[in-house]
DNA sequence: TAATCATGTTAACAGTGTCAACATAGGATG
DNA sequence: CATCCTATGTTGACACTGTTAACATGATTA
């Protein structure tokens, strides 16, 4: 049994990112994890100020995953532009709905993303993988104008997984207008971007 | 000094409103606005089965006062129906930008809205409102198409104010293209609804 | 008048993030 | 090699949280 641990602050983090995604960030508690990681419950505080810098690292890791998989989706070389813009949707939808929890912190309030650079980063990085594809599907376009459309899609993807994330209305027992629409989008999320992109 | 309080209920209620737009819902304690109310930290039990079910009242009455907003947006006689939808779009934003913790509430994921049918209610009879002017923008629209396009247009506005508020790039020291973007459209978010509803 | 019941109180429990004070090990410096 | 420093661990404590159990009060009703 060595006093030092030797790989902790690593630990900790993988650690984090499985709990928080099977419990939810605020579910998730500090002392939990240094447990789990059979250390002391302030053992955490060497390597993150706060628990939120902890919950940082988490967040800014889905981002650079979120990314990887939009750029996967990009760069599929059999798909057409516009198929590929396509894949890009429905696969950040994707991620939005099945890594439910992390997604959620992601874009979560009780993180300063300007008082956490290295976050902001692959925040913005996840971004610019939308940027690329969009400028290649409307060549010639301004700059301003490619702006709009880049925040007007990202707008539409991510307002959709939160109305399915949290709204999950068409799971109620209740039949409504609202919840009979969501279930219809849910079941064909493709048909649904089709429409909606408009590409 | 009486025992009974005899209002406590819709004190906590209100109380629980202020709180939780100043705070945010997650740095409410239940016993800060048992304080507020001169009762005693447990007194609130007797009104409420736990913590949860006092944020689903607030997160239900917030439903509702949007809902209000939308439908004052709808009812300016004054405006052509596309305006009017417009309006509605703007206003929608405003309340997500200026309510922006009750927002939050609203859409977390903290409250399961199915245990919650009054909650339920509320949140539905906001989308309705948001069914009617598209069904009189589009006159002769099949359901399921009308379906479709208020999921739609619900999913940008309610991304918008969610990029506008979680992921405030604009505000940060860093220039970043996620950032520029983001400033473009808060500045003239009218401008963005008319080139991204297409109306 | 007497009993019931809604609504208040106090005391306690287990859990939280965080800090101060102390312990240890391993690398740098003499 | 001996010594010190610093990174990294531990223990103990603090103030705070949601929640429950047991008890007190006062208004309504039989």
């Amino acid at each position: 049994m060595k006093y030092h641990h030797g790989n902790l602050k690593e630990e900790l983090i993988s650690s984090a990112c499985i709990v928080c995604e099977a419990d939810g960030h605020d579910r998730m508690s500090l002392r939990s994890i240094a447990k789990e990681a059979k250390v002391s419950q302030t053992a955490p505080y060497r390597h993150f100020k706060t628990k939120e810098s902890l919950l940082a690292e988490v967040s800014s890791r889905g981002f650079i995953e979120l990314k990887e998989i939009l750029h996967n989706a990009n760069t599929k070389k059999t798909l057409s532009t516009r198929d590929k813009f396509l894949e890009m949707g429905q696969a950040y939808i994707e991620f939005g709905l099945s890594k439910r929890n992390t997604y959620d912190l992601m874009h979560s309030s009780v993180i300063d993303k300007n008082q956490f650079p290295e976050l902001l980063n692959s925040a913005v990085g996840t971004f610019e993988e939308l940027v690329y594809v969009l400028a290649e599907l409307n060549p010639g376009i301004s700059a301003k104008d490619l702006d709009i459309k880049c925040i007007h899609h990202w707008a539409l993807v991510h307002g959709l997984v939160g109305l399915l994330r949290n709204e999950n209305l068409d799971a109620s027992e209740i039949d409504t207008p609202a919840g009979n629409a969501m279930g219809l989008v849910r079941s064909d999320i493709k048909s649904f971007l089709i429409s909606a992109l408009e590409v």
